[in-house]
DNA sequence: GGTTTGTTCTATAACTTATAGAGTATAGGC
DNA sequence: GCCTATACTCTATAAGTTATAGAACAAACC
């Protein structure tokens, strides 16, 4: 797994590895049960503090995206999207897509752009395909 | 023009400031020429520091969605999507999508509720519809 | 028992957020 | 032309956040 994290971006380091943790679960790259690397390992790769990724790693588990256990280490877990998550969430959406809108993007610029984006995502896991 | 800010919310002042005046703008609600509330004014209006608006203000006009003058005020200037902007944007929405999707949403039902959002924006300025 | 892993605690420097007051520039009234 | 109202601008400061650091603890596993 190849997390790209900016060290000089303004967007704090935490922020960006969880983000790239969410981007690599929704690309199948990560899946239910897949493990993530030890935070001091994870922290050493990136020459980074091992309090910064736990930091990250927290803010996975508050959203029920992994759990944390002991030896075992953070883990995948299943989720399904309550209600109270799909209405922040819209909210959230309501104000990207709002600046594409303000910004002079057409309605179907943006689905479209949003649509690519979602197909890019979750290569559907291989089956057998006879 | 009522913009809904939450001051106990943990998201920064001139942050929910900055989403609902784009927001607005969006909407249909603030239209290419029209005036923002004064600085002060609008600090007034919500018991915050006029220099918190600023910040808001400042924000926006960085992204060329505003322009300030000294005695005009903030006026809404018409806006192009140029090619960093467009990058930056999807960049961002990648983000936001790779959450509903790592939570189990389906890119169809994603695909709805962003189409569904921005119908609820810009409704189309009153034209002669014989 | 020792290793590996997450968890917790305290501490600290640099940056961000929000507030505050004084200063400065401009439009319009006298 | 000068004065005043208005609102942007600069500097300062307190509180909170981000990232780092070291030390220690607890549980799972070999």
């Amino acid at each position: 797994m190849i997390l790209n994290v900016d060290l000089a971006s303004e967007v704090p380091i935490y922020q960006q590895l969880r983000d790239r943790i969410v981007e690599a679960i929704a690309d199948g790259v990560l899946t239910e049960g897949s493990a993530l690397p030890a935070t001091r390992a994870l922290a050493a790769d990136f020459g980074i503090n091992f309090h910064t990724v736990n930091k990250a790693y927290d803010l996975l588990r508050q959203q029920g995206l992994i759990r944390l256990n002991r030896k075992t280490g953070a883990v995948v877990t299943p989720t399904v999207a309550d209600s109270p998550f799909r209405a922040q969430w819209t909210a959230r959406a309501r104000t990207l897509l709002a600046e594409a809108v303000a910004k002079g993007l057409s309605a179907d610029e943006v689905v479209t752009t949003c649509r690519s984006v979602l197909e890019s995502f979750a290569p559907p896991q291989p089956q057998d395909t006879p």
